[in-house]
DNA sequence: TATTGTTATACTCTATAACTATA
DNA sequence: TATAGTTATAGAGTATAACAATA
């Protein structure tokens, strides 16, 4: 029964997810942090890098390359904040939007795929458990 | 309802349940590679390198390291294959059974804590589902 | 002086390819 | 020559600290 433990089938079918990902995001010519940057974008724009950098989990000096490329793509868009001009808001484009559209779309067909050895039900008590412990 | 994908969802879980399992880790001395190789050694035996390294996951260069750890804490023995000497088998000291028995005992009360959001029945069906998705 | 964003440096982790010893 | 284990080298990823611009 606790043969093996949680954090070893969490892993693994992270990494599953991970593994699943890649494809949809090369394609957009994204990477996973790529990928988390936009979606801690979508909805409302990043007053300042900082902000962004703490809503994603991710080190301040790491974002700018994240950042960097991202805007390289044309998905979002640094301009500063002309009352501090310190502050660089950053905000999803329409381009970013609509790409970052389409892989959640993928994303979320290619989990549901990987949870297909669950019934209707047990996928729907899974995801709300899941989402009860740390959503 | 998708606001937050699968993938998030866990890799948050993921990393709670790994910042849980650090102190009870390093109290024992070893990190999370060592509690996985161990856990890979828990029953049977691995009767080479190369074999275990599969059964973990983990390359077989980078999994030396950990076996060298293991081998100075006394938790693994390698005896090298009469039969062919090009083979080490590795084992699991009585030591390394007694520790990695006090390890896993307090990581599974760890996760447990971290589902109290559920109630028994809610904990049993997401372990289930988890299980048959990825067991 | 303090803060935002950036760059630079060092450190860890990983991947690949040599090396040794046995076969 | 081929394989198991090991070591060495190079590359990627990360953390820390310094730096420039603005407040």
């Amino acid at each position: 029964m606790d043969r093996a433990d949680l954090g070893f089938l969490l892993a693994r079918l992270l990494r599953r997810i991970q593994a699943g990902e890649e494809p949809i995001l090369r394609e957009a010519g994204l990477d996973m942090w790529g990928y988390v940057v936009m979606v801690g974008l979508d909805g409302s724009e990043a007053p300042t890098q900082a902000h962004l950098a703490e809503r994603t989990g991710r080190d301040k000096t790491r974002l700018i390359r994240n950042l960097d490329r991202l805007e390289e793509l044309g998905y979002v868009t640094r301009t500063p904040d002309p009352d501090d001009r310190r502050n660089r808001v950053v905000t999803l484009t329409t381009a970013g939007e609509k790409a970052l559209r389409t892989c959640r779309k993928q994303i979320a067909a290619m989990e549901q795929e990987l949870l297909a050895a669950l019934d209707a039900e047990e996928r729907v008590a899974f995801e709300t458990a899941l989402t009860k412990v740390v959503g």
